[in-house]
DNA sequence: ATGAAAGCGCTAACAC
DNA sequence: GTGTTAGCGCTTTCAT
């Protein structure tokens, strides 16, 4: 292994110089410098990470806690965990992937350990568990959700009361009046998740505003669930002609359903998702949606994170404004006889 | 930060008597051991992990290389990635996370710093340009995936071959004699993923042995490239009455289509596909499918890997036997006129 | 069964 | 602009 020594004594200079050069904490001569350099790519070297850990109190590491619950909203989960990765590594910094299953423990071991400088924790509950402990640290973090109570934290999330809201005056401004919801699973509520909290919220609030009768249904996703899901909605609200599509696991069940019942989108029943655009676009119809940015979202909380590791911004608030788009499965409200 | 030659000193012992204490790696009589254990307790003692990693050049980390292309055959990813970094921390290793985006340099990078102890690639393709660099390392590593010359490497993957002759064996089974084949996005092609060719090469090959027709359409996704490819099947060969469906994100689209089209499954067409248990499940239709054991791929790579670490196996080829699960969506061919 | 002490490779004062 | 050197916190011989 080639160690810093080395280098140093193959261009000649000191260590000093050599790990200057490598960090440009201090002005040195172009000579110098490329000679060193040099050396460096003849002999190969590589600073040692534990090594430079060790001295410098920072390993350049950012842990990311992922939920392990592998069957739900995955894209999204793996889309925000590559954009994450991507993100750091073009600051400087290497992921570690903890998975939830650990909980509050991870937090203490990597905090403990020095391992990482800093974590992104997803899939946050109202009342995360792990909320204190970060609270009670030093290191800095960064959720990805919004939990109940977000003093002294740093959270980055789309606005899911917002993206509620959005697509009840969507469906209102379509003339619909008996809105359904077919919503996440019901673990996701019972886990007090957030976002599937804060959509509803929106949804509710805004449909009261607008007048809209809402029906909200949780649903396991995949066709069985969502099939009975369905039949209970038109059971209890004949009248629905707008669905808000949140599990996105139920969508493509939906949208078979409903055309084998015969009802036509948009002519007879309009379809609003949240989800990913791919789900929207790659749909049996072109789903009109609110896009749930997962890239944007691992992107910003790296760069919140990265911003507090240079002492630079405190702790902030981002909620991303949801865009809906248009497409095709959604449309004026049928007449009513 | 607590330091053990703080919890040494209030333990009223050496600092070596501390770190044996939790290596294990002599004995220690039992009050001794007790009063240090109490005093790490006491005073919160982590051991740090930069420390640690320079003392012993062990990280006790395990790179694991995930493909950067979020958009393909995402959620086996997710669940190989998940079941890998549970593994890994049951046999007290931590995943550091690098995306194929920085190539056989991240591989550089990480052997070269110390950073890891070891590393596992995923989505490797037939002839890797990573594997010159693995080959010519001491690190271990092993693969997710068979590369063409599997020479000097540990190799966990499915046995896509066989898989790919099981397909063709069930449905030759059920009388079928025009077999088309739903594949990987030509992207998949291009790049040579072992797995995609493999498959295909099974299926070919078994089908000749049977005497079944076979025909291959590589297929996006999607409900308009499905029915692009669907629509080109029927055209080309009208008698096709058996689908393999290699594409997960085909499998929606397709039997929506059949269903539009008038055509019964399984009563007029069998649909087989190669997909993750849930996504068979969860389908329009119970899917008759050979399930990619992505737990178990993961399980097994760690698995393979720590043995490696500990100096006990050489390199070796794990590949998994595939079963197939009968389900509603495969029956008897149709009686042809 | 326990201690003492020599590094591991690097960073960051402190010198000049 | 460059060199010298004292640690960083731990593991692991070598002693006893």
């Amino acid at each position: 292994m080639v160690t810093l020594a080395e280098v140093a004594q193959h261009a000649g200079v000191s260590s000093s110089t050599v790990s200057y050069v490598l960090s440009g904490k201090r002005s040195i001569s172009t000579t110098t410098r490329q000679r060193v350099e040099e050396s460096i790519r003849k002999l190969g070297y590589h600073p040692n990470a534990g090594a430079r850990a060790l001295a410098s109190s920072r390993s350049n590491i950012i842990a990311l806690m992922v939920p392990l619950r592998t069957d739900m909203y995955v894209p999204v989960m793996m889309e925000i965990a590559v954009a994450v990765a991507a993100g750091a590594r073009a600051h400087g910094y290497d992921i570690l992937l903890l998975t939830g299953e650990e909980g509050p423990d991870a937090v203490r071991r990597v905090t403990g350990s020095g391992l990482a400088d800093a974590m992104i924790l997803m899939d946050v509950e109202l009342d995360d568990e792990r909320l204190p402990l970060l609270r009670g640290t030093q290191q800095p973090s960064v959720l990805i959700g919004l939990p109940a109570d977000t003093e002294g934290l740093t959270c980055v999330d789309l606005d899911f009361r917002a993206t509620g809201a959005l697509c009840a005056e969507h469906l209102a401004e379509l003339g619909h009046r008996d809105i359904a919801v077919v919503g996440e699973a019901p673990a996701v509520y019972e886990r007090h998740t957030g976002f599937a909290e804060r959509t509803l919220d929106g949804l509710r609030t805004r449909a009261r505003e607008l007048g809209l009768r809402l029906l909200h249904r949780p649903c396991e996703g995949g066709y069985d669930a969502t099939a009975a899901t369905l039949a209970r909605v038109f059971d209890e609200r004949p009248e629905t002609s707008g669905f808000v599509v949140q599990n996105e696991s139920a969508l493509e069940p939906l949208l078979a359903l409903l055309r084998q019942q015969g009802r036509a989108v948009p002519e007879d029943v309009s379809v609003v998702a949240v989800c990913p655009e791919q789900v929207a676009t790659q749909a049996s119809v072109r789903v009109t949606s609110v896009a749930v940015p997962a890239q944007e979202m691992g992107r910003r909380a790296v760069e919140q994170l990265v911003g507090k590791l240079d002492g630079l911004g405190g702790d902030e608030v981002v909620l991303l404004a949801p865009e809906l788009t248009v497409r095709a499965s959604s449309g004026p409200a049928p007449v009513r006889p």
